[in-house]
DNA sequence: ACCTGAACACCGTTCAAGT
DNA sequence: ACCTGAACACCGTTCAAGT
């Protein structure tokens, strides 16, 4: 019995490493049930065992992108340092995520944006909300810590400032993730680097101390790399 | 002659109004070019002499939306008032735009994401590639004019700064548009009020005057309103 | 010259038949 | 109990036949 589950469960993911690699070289549309089952020597039948539709298929793949984020950003979180250079840290994070898991945001928005999440199943689609609420979790209790640190005053409403900074930085990795003639017409070459500036600009308005002004943050960023992602950066500088 | 071109034209709107409609209520899965067809009362081969794929028809709903955004940003330019205020409105024109347009970047999107650029004529790409380029014209000659007269300190690069507030607002508007826990969860209600605010700091961060603490920009939201954008305040009330 | 709709290829999904 | 693959419904696309 536990054997079985186990030839399951692998299964499953020999399934995943095929389908997520069929995403990224063809896209959603080349992503075919007919296709995953005949590379992955197994019958239709079977892969609807493992997977109710193509959709609850890509919601696997983003779960498993999204369980990799959630580590990255517990880690961040854990950075020695006061909550703003952890804020930095969450930012790095989510630089390395963007880089080492391109085709996330792919798979997760196109189920989002064509109507298709309530094609999921129910468990997978509830295990990719928690999973993302653990993301955000990480994020609101840095900010909460900067408000009683007195780093941060207290009239600033931390879920705002949450949510700005998340929505510049899914706006850099949609633009970044495809053809876009803005980013070519304006030779932004390294949008990520102009996230981060422009998140320290925001973090700067909201008046976050220590201020950019007040700190050295590029010595904060190169401590997050070695005391924290120095095996992540070693992993995308061999790509 | 021209009475068929006419026909011709006319035909297309027609069926760019139903398959419209079809995408807003059924998303990009449920518009089907059997289903447009039937609808429109005309043959599948009538439908493909207007549009070679399906793609090709979503790029021209695409183009009619963006159409209505330059439209918009045009008339946003052409306020009366400092360069920082001219910023104001084009944010009030992107306010308005995603409030009457709301699938737009549901359509635009799943094209860009799902790597169907290519599907698409290389007319209808190229026109939507030139209306997103005039868009960007628009808000570049704005910095420009804040560079020149002084508002905005010479070193700050006009480029980061306008990819830096497009990428929050394509951040907010994404969020806006589906199922997204963070929303709930943070109970954010007006993303757009949240985004026109992180607007404000980016810009007082990148040092354009008259600053926030100068300036009553409310006042100039009222302006940009009633002196610009009144037609659709009132069109957009009555939703 | 223009329009039609049958026909084709492909795909997601199901389920009766097989082991 | 588990797996298979034929069968079904639907959809994008084409093109020979019709007007």
């Amino acid at each position: 019995m536990t054997r079985k589950q186990r030839e399951v469960r692998e299964r499953e993911q020999r399934l995943l490493q095929i389908a997520r690699k069929m995403l990224i070289e063809q896209g959603y549309a080349g992503l075919s049930m007919d296709q995953l089952a005949e590379a992955a020597e197994y019958s239709k039948g079977t892969i609807y065992q493992h997977f109710a539709t193509k959709e609850d298929l890509v919601t696997a793949l983003a779960i498993e992108s999204m369980e990799r984020r959630v580590e990255l950003f517990l880690r961040a979180e854990q950075f020695a340092g006061r909550p703003r250079e952890r804020m930095l840290a969450i930012g790095v994070a989510d630089e390395i995520f963007s880089r080492l898991e391109t085709h996330h945001y792919q798979s997760e928005f196109i189920i989002k944006l064509a109507n298709l999440r309530e094609r999921a199943s129910i468990e997978r689609r509830e295990a990719l909300d928690r999973l993302e609420s653990t993301c955000f979790g990480c994020v609101v209790r840095i900010v909460r810590a900067g408000v009683e640190s007195g780093d941060l005053p207290k009239h600033v409403d931390p879920r705002e400032l949450v949510y700005s900074v998340f929505t510049m930085a899914l706006g850099t990795h949609m633009t970044a993730l495809h053809y876009c003639p803005m980013l070519k017409e304006f030779q932004i070459n390294d949008p990520i680097k102009v996230l981060l500036n422009g998140i320290h600009i925001l973090l700067d308005g909201f008046e976050w101390h220590p201020l950019r002004s007040e700190w050295d943050y590029s010595a904060t960023y190169q401590r997050i790399f070695t005391e924290i992602f120095s095996h992540e950066c070693r992993s995308l500088s061999a790509q």
